[in-house]
DNA sequence: CTATGTGAAGTGTTTCACAGCC
DNA sequence: GGCTGTGAAACACTTCACATAG
């Protein structure tokens, strides 16, 4: 076995090289060394180095690492030739601001459909989007090619989402509910808890100077 | 020293054990075992006996832990008897969103304030929130007492906003920007990279069956 | 008999430090 | 000289397994 196991770690700081690279290009400057690349990231040098030699040797001794070779070949890793379709389910203020992201399309991931159970909202518009009917959903997957779910939904309706979505054939979830999904070992869950990330940081701020004990 | 080194992996678990105890405690249920807890959480019995046994021993052997008692003594520890005022500098989209997302005030985080860079915005409301000049953060963090801070501006400005938020004497900021912050040592910085976490999981889409490699 | 609390073992990740190359 | 690529060491976190307590 030539490949080493990566950690799983590495793969979201890839994304992060790539952006600075992309950056890099755009100024034209030629070639980084794994300590700058390291500081524009706040990353290590020896992180930068492990994280691009698990993957391969693409650094040259001396100068370091061209930045367009490295932005290409980073490209080809993380599989940004490739568009991932997108649904949302929940149009509410978080599920409408991210139905509208248009950071997401940048990167090669395309909003085609979003669903709510509110049926005041079926049939309505938001940025050339009509908000569907959960019934719906099931079809529209198959119809659109749609590989990744995103759950906006409150928490106590997140779970049963997760199923309709996990139904329907989708195997990758971003949840924004804060509540812990129940999903076959296939499907592939991120959790993004707003208030929970916030809340960690006031924790922090709450036993900055003392100790944090009880 | 009695006290152990504390992961930094423990808190927000910490967090999501008292959502969970806070559910238990409604539907009346008196005592849980670390395994149950664990079920509920997607979390391993032993993960949940050491996190809690860092801040003291509050389980009984043979029955488990009281749900009242460790949910008090959690909402002791995580700084819940606190709110914190929290400000939010661009308001597009995702800053809007947040603005109104209601998730943050059942957790102890209050909304205060908007800033704005774009001056057609300034003077608007949003939920009770009048958008402010960005000239005005620094007087408004003081006066509000305003101790963690949203960034949710486009890649390019938030550099710039964050040395503002530092100068204006924020510690803990939370960046929605696709970008790596530079700031002193003492201030905290949670980056949530929505495209990020998204790409990641295509990543692992990409690379389901197939080894990653280049 | 059930379930906690905890050292010890195991696993995963980061940093160190240096040989080798430009 | 400057910088990469990489084993080895250090560190961090999780799981195991069991003595101990109710």
């Amino acid at each position: 076995m030539n490949q080493k196991k990566i950690p799983k770690t590495t793969i979201p700081r890839l994304f992060v090289y790539l952006r600075e690279l992309t950056d890099l290009a755009a100024y034209n400057i030629r070639t980084i060394s794994s300590s700058e690349l390291g500081d524009r990231t706040n990353l290590s040098d020896s992180q930068v180095r492990k994280d691009l030699a698990y993957f391969g040797q693409f650094g040259t001794s001396g100068s370091g690492y061209s930045v367009s070779e490295l932005k290409l070949v980073l490209e080809k890793i993380l599989g940004k030739d490739k568009t991932w379709n997108v649904a949302i389910v929940g149009v509410g203020h978080l599920g409408g601001a991210l139905l509208t992201y248009s950071g997401f399309r940048r990167q090669g991931l395309c909003m085609v459909a979003a669903f709510d159970m509110d049926a005041a909202k079926v049939g309505k518009k938001r940025e050339s989007i009509t908000i569907q009917s959960i019934e719906e959903l099931p079809g529209t997957v198959k119809k659109k090619d749609i590989s990744i779910g995103i759950i906006a939904v409150p928490g106590p309706e997140a779970q049963k989402v997760a199923e309709i979505l996990v139904a329907a054939g989708i195997e990758c979830i971003m949840n924004f509910a804060p509540v812990s999904l129940n999903v076959p070992e296939n499907v592939n869950v991120k959790d993004v808890d707003l208030s929970r990330e916030l809340e960690t940081l006031s924790y922090y701020l709450a036993n900055r100077n003392g100790d944090p004990k009880i």
